[in-house]
DNA sequence: GCATAACAGTCGCAGTCGCAACAATTAAGG
DNA sequence: CCTTAATTGTTGCGACTGCGACTGTTATGC
């Protein structure tokens, strides 16, 4: 597949939108994907949809932690955080466990076997990390990393 | 809704990821955040979903057009195009004719309501596009076109 | 000319999504 | 207290998605 351009066949119209320059959609093409390209990684070696590998993501980053407080740390909606703890959990891979002083809350930690896979998850996201700043140069992946900064600290969020 | 935060009850752990130092996905975020922000205003506006928005785009940008281009340039599975025209078609936005000499293709135009929705949707657009810029200041818009720029050409797709 | 492959667009289906409603529990206000 | 509001996590539901199979058509190779 390649980049997407104006057709051979015919000239763009005048008062149009060239919407291969247009910065929202271009933004959610890069994003597709390298998100694609990374998932195709974590799903064919350990099974995981994205939500499950964002789930388990920030399990193995906080060691413990609630439904609630992972979906506001990876930008998941709550029901999207259900679904992946319960898959995560008939894998055996987190447990749970409701607070005793709050029985809404339920703790989640990894097991034994999670954070094996957990490990070896990290390690594939920082090798791709690694290969993707060295395919982007490292010019291109500091703009990139300057410009998505912009987006996090100046843009607020609906 | 605020940036996602190192919660404050627990430090992070050591030897593992930080997801929101994590490029892809930091990007898949970023893309996110700007994508739902314009869709509010075209759906809130014209009623579109998003791959109505971009199959409508394609084809006002090109006039003329078949389905299998517009997927090609607006970066669309061809179901997910084949059921935009579907219901771009029965809002009487565009219309479609047989080629003449390829009976397995269709070429699609705006009609006249479509062309007044385009326009007003390319304004829309561009006023988007020059407050999002202006939100992330010049050099911010910059970097970030710089490394959008970087995945497109250096990126292969899958 | 005929069989086979390639291609354009559609459709059925199973999987995924987010919204709204929900049960269970705790917090707040009088 | 006791009523009402807020919060945590789950579920039903309708909408959307992509895959594969399909129809109809054109191109290719013998």
């Amino acid at each position: 597949m390649t980049l997407p351009q104006t057709r051979s066949a015919e000239t763009p119209v005048a008062g149009t939108l060239a919407l291969e320059g247009f910065l929202p959609y271009r933004l959610a093409r890069a994003a597709e994907i390298i998100s694609r390209q990374f998932a195709t990684l974590y799903r064919e070696r350990h099974g995981l949809t994205r939500p499950e590998w964002r789930t388990l993501a920030t399990i193995g980053q906080f060691n413990r932690i609630t439904a609630t407080e992972i979906g506001t740390h990876s930008s998941m909606h709550k029901t999207k955080v259900s679904r992946a703890i319960r898959a995560l959990e008939e894998r055996k891979w987190i447990t749970r466990q409701v607070d005793q002083t709050d029985r809404r809350v339920e703790h989640i930690e990894l097991t034994r076997e999670g954070r094996i896979h957990y490990r070896d998850l990290v390690t594939l996201a920082r090798s791709y990390e690694a290969r993707l700043v060295e395919m982007l140069g490292e010019t291109g992946a500091a703009e990139l990393e300057a410009g998505i900064s912009a987006i996090e600290t100046r843009i607020e969020r609906s």
